[in-house]
DNA sequence: CCGAATCCTACATGATACTG
DNA sequence: CAGTATCATGTAGGATTCGG
């Protein structure tokens, strides 16, 4: 089992200081660990719980989310579409509506969050 | 599926400033994220992984992961045995050897790391 | 051999105010 | 409504050195 995860230790670190100086500056190249970093940032878990039940606009998304800032629900909801486990639409009326909805891969993981959750307890 | 980690979200903070000032001072109460925050910390996976295979001492471990510093490796250790997944046992003799196992919680979690990479990849 | 102690940098998160 | 911009702070990670 040890074996597989073998040719991502090696490299450790990357990013080599692109412009300025010697900024360590790291990207996990373990697909594990990159995805499990990814999911431990906070709300992470919460917004796709959520979402697995419905789809939701950005600012019910806040006010379900009592604590959560602009910020850090815009960098999340990104990083969702960006992985794919998360579409997001919008329409040109005014107000705009947008609305974020899980993908097929976006259900997978958010069953092996629930998974998670039976065992963690 | 949503309504099992409601009980969670409400809280969002905790901490309240123990001694000094105003410090945000952030632990999740979800068991969840509390989880993916901290097997997603880095070389958790892969030290864990590492321990799937066979039992290491702690400089082993250290050859086997190029690029880590032993704070780092302590760090993981000690809350790896904290939350159950490692059992840490260490002889009287000189020079000292020190063996970390992985525990039954600990496959358990190596097991699901399992099914996280083939899903990743 | 197995770590502990220091110091330092980068990043994650938050609060808040403002815009198309 | 759905974000963006800015500023501030705590925590994670790493380099290095030292001790039992």
């Amino acid at each position: 089992m040890a074996t597989e995860l073998s040719k991502w230790e090696e490299q450790g670190l990357r990013g080599e200081a692109v412009g300025t100086k010697q900024a360590p500056r790291h990207v996990s190249q373990c697909p594990v660990e990159d995805w499990l970093t990814f999911l431990g940032h906070r709300w992470s878990a919460l917004i796709l719980w959520r979402l697995s039940d419905r789809e939701f606009g950005f600012s019910e998304l806040m006010e379900t989310l009592p604590k959560i800032s602009p910020k850090v629900l815009t960098e999340r909801l990104e990083g969702f579409v960006e992985r794919g486990l998360v579409t997001r639409s919008s329409t040109s009326t005014f107000p705009r509506r947008t609305t974020y909805t899980l993908t097929d891969a976006g259900r997978e993981i958010t069953q092996m969050l629930s998974r998670l959750y039976e065992w963690a307890r």
